[in-house]
DNA sequence: CTATAGTATATTGGATCCAATTTAGTATAG
DNA sequence: CTATACTAAATTGGATCCAATATACTATAG
C-alpha cells in the first residue's frame, strides 16, 4: 500500500518542488522495495499522502516513467515496474561492462579524500547489520570509488541501472549470504584503488558484479521455481 | 521559436496521450536541431501550438528533463539543453564503449532481414542529399544493425545517448565533408557483419564513433572560436 | 545620469473542476 | 446457473482558475 510509504524526503534544496519532493520519496520506496511490483499507484492517494493535488504527482510519475521505474497504460494508471531475470542479467551485464571502466577511469584520479571516503563507506558496509541500509552503504562506497572518474555522464547511467535492480538486490542480500561476498569482493577492490593498480581493480569489478548478477539470478529462479 | 516547429508528429499509436504526442513533437524538435541550445520553451505557448492547455505540456517536459534533453529551474521555465564539448566528447566515449559490445553481440544474431535492411538504410543514407534527413538514415541504419543483439537495456541507453548529441552531429553533417567517410565506414561495417566478422565490426564501430566524435569536437572548438 | 526601490506584467507551480475511460456491480435473457 | 448487456462508481486525462515567483518597467533619490 502507498500509505505505507515511510517518507524520508525532506525538501532536498530551496529549489525543490512539490513534483521533486513527490518523485524523490516515489523512487526511494520503489527503489527500497517497499512496494511490491506490479502495483498500481493511485494518483489520489499519493496526494492525499502529501496532502497536495494531484498534478504534481502526475508530474513525479512522468518522471519515474522515462527512467523505467514504473509503467503506466492510459486510463488505467501506472504500475511499479517489474523485470524478469533475464532483463536483470542484461542489467548486470551492462553495469559490469560500464562499472569496470568507471574504476578504470577513476582509479588514477582518485584523491586521498575519496580512498578515505571508500574506505569508510566500506568498513560502515561491512559493519553495518541492519539490511535496510546495506543498499544505502553499497551505493556509497561504489559511488566514492567513481566520483574521481571524471564521468558524469556514465555515473547517470550508472545511476539509471542501479536504481532498477536496487529492489531485487535488496531482498536477495536480506536472505541470503551473499553479503559475506559482497565484503570480501568491496576489501579486495578497494585494497587494489589503494595501490592504485588499476588493472587489478577493473578485474575484481566486473567479476564483483557479474557474480552478485549470477547469484541473484539463481535466487529468484529457486524463489519463482519454490 | 517554438512557433516554428514544424510538427509531425501524428497519433503514434491509439494508446497516445496529448502528453505523449507533444512529448515526441518536443523531443523531435529538440533532436534535429530546430530549436536553438538555451532558448526557453513557454509552456503557454507549446500549449497553443497544440490548442491545448499547460497540463500536458509540463508533463512532456517533465519527461524530457528526466531525459536530459532540457534543464529546468523552479519559476524560471525549462531550456533546451546545452552540452560543452567536453560533455560530448564523453557521450561519444559512452557510445563507443556500449555500441562496440552491442554490435559484437548483433553480428552472430543478425538475420537476413535484418542485413537487408541495414544494407537498405545504408544505401539510402549513401544516396540521400538532404542533409536533414542523413540523421535519420544514420539512426536506421544503427539500429537496424544492432537490432538482433538481444540487448534492450543497451538499445535503449544507446537511443538517450544518441538523443543528447544528435543534434550537434547534424549540424556537423550539414556544413562539412563528415558525410564522406561516414559513408565508408558505414559500408565497412556492413560488409564485416555480412561475413560474420564480430571481431572487426567491432573494430570499426568503435573507429567509427571515435572519429566521428573527435571530428565533432573540432568542428565545435573552430566554431566556437571563429 | 545612474542606481535603487517599488510596481506591473509575465510565467511557472499548484488546486479545483469537468470529461473520457475503465472497472465493478447488477439485472436480465437464455 | 451462466453469459451478456447495462448502469454506477472509481480513476485517469485535461481545462480552467488561483497563488507564488521572477522579470520588466517606472519613478524617484542622489
Amino acid at each position: 500500500m502507498a500509505s505505507e510509504l515511510n517518507l524520508k524526503a525532506v525538501n532536498l534544496s530551496l529549489t525543490a518542488s512539490t513534483s521533486d519532493v513527490i518523485y524523490d520519496a516515489l523512487r526511494d520506496a520503489i527503489i527500497r522495495g517497499e512496494m511490491a511490483e506490479g502495483e498500481t499507484i493511485r494518483q489520489e492517494s499519493v496526494a492525499r499522502l502529501f496532502s497536495v493535488s494531484r498534478i504534481p504527482v502526475r508530474e513525479a510519475l512522468k518522471r519515474l516513467e522515462a527512467q523505467g521505474l514504473v509503467t503506466s497504460v492510459r486510463y488505467k494508471g501506472v504500475v511499479v515496474a517489474s523485470m524478469s531475470p533475464s532483463e536483470i542479467e542484461e542489467i548486470f551485464e551492462f553495469r559490469g561492462l560500464v562499472e569496470s571502466k568507471l574504476i578504470e577511469y577513476a582509479v588514477e584520479a582518485m584523491t586521498p579524500e575519496s580512498l578515505e571516503l571508500a574506505k569508510d563507506y566500506c568498513e560502515a558496509f561491512a559493519a553495518e547489520t541492519d539490511p535496510a541500509k546495506w543498499g544505502d552503504l553499497n551505493r556509497l562506497f561504489h559511488s566514492a570509488l567513481y566520483r574521481d572518474s571524471g564521468r558524469p555522464y556514465y555515473l547517470e547511467i550508472v545511476q539509471g541501472a542501479n536504481d532498477r535492480v536496487e529492489r531485487y538486490v535488496r531482498a536477495q542480500l536480506d536472505l541470503t549470504e551473499g553479503m559475506a561476498r559482497a565484503k570480501r569482493d568491496h576489501d579486495a577492490i578497494l585494497d587494489a584503488c589503494f595501490k592504485r593498480d588499476a588493472r587489478k581493480a577493473v578485474t575484481l569489478t566486473a567479476a564483483h558484479i557479474h557474480n552478485a548478477g549470477q547469484a541473484l539470478i539463481r535466487f529468484l529462479r529457486e524463489r519463482s521455481e519454490g
